[in-house]
DNA sequence: GCAAATTAATGATTTATTCAAG
DNA sequence: CTTGAATAAATCATTAATTTGC
């Protein structure tokens, strides 16, 4: 016979399984704006919720962890999604030639006038053709651009 | 006469609208210790990350005071919160002055260790029963729990 | 219907960062 | 430059959902 996996009183489990009031109230909080909660938050949380099971202070500190990442997570792949949107119809954003005359009118004199297209410096060399995003690339992610910002961080 | 700032035109935005790939870069670079680039670095970032959409100099130079500056701000909050926590007499660790001499290296010191069942805080009062759920409520909604909710909520 | 097998969710750990204090 | 404190990202591990063949 199995140990009849009760998400109450046993102790048998090797991880806490939330009780459907649990979570639900949980759920809320996060809704609500609690993301990391201190420990005295995480002390009342715990308090209040064992009325409906046995938890611990690190299984609030976990659920939050957990949640909030796995919500970024989410969010990230939906960028991603976009983004490889973007790349095949090749720009949501304006295509510029970057060779186009930028003839920026300069505002009097803030730092930046430094660092557009004036000449105070030498021109850079352009870019290895090598480190640049391949055009057909379909899913850039991060590591698409390994090559490129390694080439840039010497 | 004004520039009439239209955001019609490709060429003419009011400002910079980086591109997926650009932020993508800038935050890599970022992580990777670049944080106030010189006139050369700069010069060098903005050519490359010109393949990518219409970018100045000014753009990188700005791009990295801000992100610099408000992961400050971010930290600057996190630590208002725990000075105030602190001041409650309240610790989210333990002293941890005299750190134990023999303790064999355990891994390190994992977090949760401090929100199970140890007494580093005061016990949490005990949960108001007004709060609570009774007992023989059948169908648990969203509802039934909002009155708890709101008090955890404070 | 019913378990074994497989897949999806999610709890728990570890690793890699961040800033700024020392 | 190194280290403390905190956290987010990545990963590991177990439970739940589901699919599948009978």
């Amino acid at each position: 016979m199995s140990p009849a996996p009760s998400s109450r009183s046993s102790s048998s489990s090797s991880r806490w399984c939330p009780t459907p009031e649990q979570v639900m109230i949980l759920e809320e909080l996060y809704k609500r704006g609690v993301r990391t909660p201190n420990a005295s938050q995480i002390q009342k949380i715990t308090a209040h919720l064992s009325y409906y099971g046995n938890i611990q202070g690190k299984n609030v500190f976990y659920w939050f962890q957990n949640h909030k990442a796995r919500d970024r997570q989410k969010l990230r792949k939906k960028l991603a999604k976009i983004q490889q949107l973007q790349q095949q119809n090749y720009s949501l954003y304006p295509p510029l030639h970057h060779h186009h005359h930028h003839h920026h009118q300069t505002h009097f004199f803030p730092f930046h006038h430094y660092f557009s297209n004036s000449n105070y410096l030498p021109p850079p060399p352009p870019p290895p053709h090598e480190y640049l995003l391949p055009s057909h690339s379909q899913v850039p992610t991060y590591y698409t651009y390994l090559p490129f910002i390694n080439y840039l961080s010497l």
